[in-house]
DNA sequence: CCCATCTGTTGCAATATATGCAACGGTCAT
DNA sequence: ATGACCGTTGCATATATTGCAACAGATGGG
């Protein structure tokens, strides 16, 4: 809508895969050398930016800062943290919370397991949204309309044989899900990784945020997970009151 | 220099303190409602803005993306993880890596200590410049007059009484560090807590990071913990090492 | 050693682009 | 029902951005 500000903002994902010189910027946008660095420089002045000092130009420090102040504004977060720990401490396995946001659903919080098994997720990193048991359960929640028109627009990737193969596979699935109030990804992300989910939800009964315990095959078959569900359960809805009753609305400024 | 990106991105740090309506951020930047509409807009397009349910604007997702591919592209840090956490093994103790730019320190990489004692930091925050060990290693390497000129323009907070208190203190001791090729903070930063650290060079012998052990008093004596310096220097200077060995310069575009 | 070349930088004129205004539409509370 | 409030849109104006061309500094080859 700004085309000033729309040149700007994409250098930034240009500059996320790895830095480069004021020529490649300027042919990538499609504009004159000299408009590019223009733009550099307010990024730079924001701090957006940075130069190294072979002149070439990588992502700067302040956006980890934002991401930081942002992430942390997040009131879930903070509420469910503790929750978190505690669930994690009594489980061993890996804990995330995660919530919905435009067409994506992203990892806002993470406690990982005491066994030495590294899983590949981040805070702050986007789940594999159509089999993810988190994303199910976020997703679900949705109007109806919503829900259908997301689902049409995804891909479904086949990351194993029992990956969640289309949208209409995908849709029932979020029906399924929407009534039992739990979900589960059974090895659809990596072969030998099980999901057991549940919602939190506000104070108006919609899904805010869903948590997750995750573990490998080789530490528990999916069966034995299972029987952690009721406590995944009763941690989840512990956050949903905890949430539901303070809400500080926070209108100062 | 670009006075509507500069605009557009003064939103941001304005949104990290927390949601705000198109009034506030119009008024914030002294400009029209229509204008900062428009602004918000192409930021929302770019995934840096989010418009909750109550219209409200705060940060969106793609921050998050951007800085994790931003750290992750950083590749001292890719190097270095595996040696942090067999430090942290071997030791026990809260490990971090931090890299200078331009007027900040921040952690680029952390370990937790296995003690049940949280240290307040995190990845991709600015660190205590003017008394973290890793700091003083970091800019203790930088050229005399750019070290002046920047310890000139800092702040110098008495978190303890043994915080570094001005300018003069501060140089006299990155001369010192510089000497002596190691860096610690006694208690300069929280009371309780110790910190030793070594840089980690690159293949011109120039700092490229910093590494640190933490632990607070309880767990061990400052004592104890400077005898784990050979090891941390070790461990830095094995990174040095694979550090300058690879190198591999990304010429692909 | 000098010349050619490449990249980053600045001043300037032209015009495309962002801006503020005013009017509209929706929502909420009175 | 009515008024106030907030977000939204079209439009004319003028301002801020753009590309150009010329310059500067570094690099490398002849």
């Amino acid at each position: 809508m700004s085309q000033t500000v729309d040149r700007a903002l994409s250098i930034l994902p240009l500059l996320a895969r790895g830095p480069a010189d004021l020529g490649q910027v300027a042919g990538s946008l499609g504009v004159h050398k000299s408009t590019a660095l223009r733009l550099l420089r307010t990024l730079h002045e924001h701090g957006l930016v940075y130069r190294q000092e072979d002149q070439r130009y990588r992502l700067g420090a302040r956006l980890f800062a934002l991401a930081q102040e942002a992430v942390e504004s997040l009131d879930i977060r903070e509420i469910a943290h503790p929750h978190l720990v505690r669930l994690n401490e009594e489980t061993g396995h890996t804990v995330h919370l995660a919530v919905h946001e435009e067409s994506e659903v992203l990892y806002i919080d993470k406690v990982d397991s005491r066994y030495p098994v590294r899983m590949y997720s981040r805070v702050g990193r986007p789940v594999a949204i159509t089999v993810a048991a988190v994303a199910k359960l976020l997703l679900a929640d949705l109007p109806e309309p919503e829900r259908r028109a997301l689902a049409a627009k995804l891909d479904y990737p086949m990351y194993t044989p029992r990956s969640v193969p289309d949208a209409a596979a995908f849709l029932r699935e979020l029906a399924a899900v929407r009534e039992q109030g739990w979900a589960t990804d059974l090895g659809g992300h990596e072969e030998s990784i099980n999901c057991v989910a549940a919602p939190v939800r506000g104070a108006d009964g919609r899904v805010v945020a869903a948590m997750s315990v995750s573990a490998p095959n080789v530490v528990v078959t999916a069966d034995e997970l299972l029987t952690l569900l009721p406590l995944v359960r009763r941690t989840a809805d512990a956050i949903s009151r905890e949430y539901s009753g303070t809400t500080p609305a926070k209108d100062t400024a």
